[in-house]
DNA sequence: CTGAAAGCGCTAACAA
DNA sequence: TTGTTAGCGCTTTCAG
């Protein structure tokens, strides 16, 4: 009638049934002891597992997950594999959401808002817990209160949208503020800004720094000089080769990032001019391929790893209490300078040159 | 009894019962529905549709997988998340997986094969169809045997065992040839083998290949010049300056892969040494990057999208006919010529200057 | 600490 | 085509 330890013949999975007949316990005691319940001894926790072991029990995550209503699965929805901003940033996340015993279901956007959709989709079918989300550019609102209709837990990283949500991520105004006054210090006055996805709120807040920057010294940013790209190498190298074509071009340039950073830097040497010396830049997120640039590249560090931390933190919380008020968490970036734009200083900490926010 | 519409009220989840009880029909009916059979006529199925999204119904995946003992997922396991090769690789293997109705379970080693052993056993435990599996650094042939012992469909990729396994990956050998074959012809001898995790059938196939070139020129292999890297810039760079240090330094190099050379090539110009001029360096994978160096990098192309479809569709082989016989699939590689060895001629197809296997 | 019983939401025969 | 019935393997009362 119910399955028995009969059950072990070919292909029928090994249940707890069959734990327990092999062991002589309840079905309801084998179940506590494969999770870890401090109710029972631990002789019966014991031979609970031998017999677990001895007939290859396997435990069954979709059966359990039917019955409790939670798969401790998170899916965490990133925009660039490759960048390994965010990479470090899965890292960190993979290790403090384990802590907590949850899987985490790791998928790519590429920037596509397309397959954000279906993704998003999908993971609702599958049940996750929880969702960590760096929206693909261009995502509207619509999008993500569709996602709070669907009353899963959810936090926004590294980007955000206007609307209220959970959200962790840098303090990209300062960011840029702090790498664009060091430029201004260097006496440069044509400052481009170049590079990113045009609609996702990190480049917004990176440009406004840009901006106060200049306009705090008196100047005002030239329109010609701040382009959007594909956040890729290759978007930096187009962009500087048209920047440096133009009539009245740049002299120095804040990039949305380090990958369009490296790409400035390659676009500059395959232009004849050398970075450092003849022109500065400056990228954002400070990942480890940008000390290995020659000139090594100035940038802004975001420690993505934090950003993780934080936003798996936040996330097990809010599951925890679906209820408690909506929180923004923006972390201080840092400036590190090394000699993309001509100094060879070191590591310039928080609040750094100027201000406050 | 059986659940109703009167499910609706507050946190109850709408199921299959809720839409039969709305648009009149079975529950088994609108089963059939949900699952795209052809034995419903339209009528029915906008019927059922449109009570679903009445309704509110999200297709409960656990619960279905839990009765038909498939979940129509496939975990992918990678060693670097932070590779472009991989990443190719990945939107190749989800496309193709895609249109099987599979989603994949993305995650990263990181060459650590005690992260690989708990994805492995996560995996298992969420009941994945099959698995694509690029074997980190050191894997053994027991975690892949016990794999087998699973009964869970499986096919390495771009790495394989000292055993019988399905796997698709490139010729790496053939590739190594080519390309140190390129180098001798530009008049170099003393040639390095840098970088890769050592214990990788990748890196020993183009090894091998590298050293019978050699020696099907009458030199013999330096073992000096051969070196292992963690598979990162940083292992390039810094693997060329030791080399460079040596009494009787190489004059050329053939990189494990292409981040690594792109490591070497930083390392060469903070030595003060021009790549492509006074020193010659070769990589493989032909990712975006290596196109961006200057000079333009010379690399062994092994069409990662390639690789992933085929792999992809081999595990979908495999899940339909476990018992067909195991297949190896080696893919040839090409050899695009750039600037990074002095040339500038252009691609060299497949079986290049020389001969066969 | 243990046992019995009910049911999570779905699919799969089998009949109609 | 559609309806009935019986579980998939687990957790969860509740009563011992």
């Amino acid at each position: 009638m119910t399955s028995t330890a009969s059950n072990r013949k070919s292909l029928m999975r090994v249940t707890l049934a069959d734990i327990a007949a092999e062991s002589g316990f309840s079905r309801s005691t084998v179940s506590l002891v494969m999770r870890d319940s401090p109710l029972i001894s631990e002789e019966t926790r014991r031979r609970v597992y031998e017999s677990a072991s001895k007939l290859g029990y396997v435990y069954h995550r979709a059966a359990a997950s039917l019955r409790t209503r939670r798969s401790y699965t998170i899916g965490l929805m990133i925009t660039d594999i490759t960048n390994p901003f965010f990479a470090e940033m899965t890292m960190a996340i993979e290790a403090e959401l384990d802590e907590a015993n949850y899987t985490v279901l790791l998928s790519n956007t590429s920037e596509q808002v397309g397959k954000q959709d279906r993704i998003l989709r999908m993971l609702r079918e599958y049940g996750v817990d929880g969702i960590l989300i760096c929206p693909a550019n261009g995502t509207d609102v619509e999008t993500i209160e569709r996602l709070q209709s669907w009353s899963i837990p959810f936090v926004l990283f590294t980007r955000r949208l206007a609307m209220d949500a959970d959200y962790v991520g840098a303090d990209n105004r300062l960011g840029a503020e702090l790498a664009v006054e060091h430029l201004l210090s260097h006496g440069h006055r044509r400052i481009a800004f170049i590079g990113g996805p045009g609609h996702s709120s990190a480049r917004r807040e990176r440009l406004q720094g840009y901006q106060s920057a200049l306009s705090s010294f008196g100047l005002e940013a030239d329109e010609h000089l701040s382009v959007t790209t594909p956040v890729t190498r290759d978007g930096g190298y187009e962009a500087i080769l048209n920047l440096l074509a133009q009539p009245h071009p740049p002299t120095a340039a804040l990039c949305y990032n380090d990958i369009v950073a490296i790409g400035v830097l390659l676009g500059l040497r395959a232009a004849g001019r050398r970075p450092g010396v003849e022109f500065a830049v400056i990228g954002f997120d400070n990942i480890a391929e940008a000390a290995l640039q020659r000139p090594g590249l100035t940038t802004v560090s975001v420690t993505p790893g934090q950003i993780g931390a934080q936003a798996a933190q936040l996330l097990l919380e809010r599951i925890q209490n679906p209820d408690a008020a909506l929180r923004q968490i923006v972390l201080p970036p840092a400036l590190v300078i090394r000699e993309s734009c001509g100094s060879h200083a070191e590591l310039v900490r928080p609040l750094g040159p100027t201000q406050q926010r």
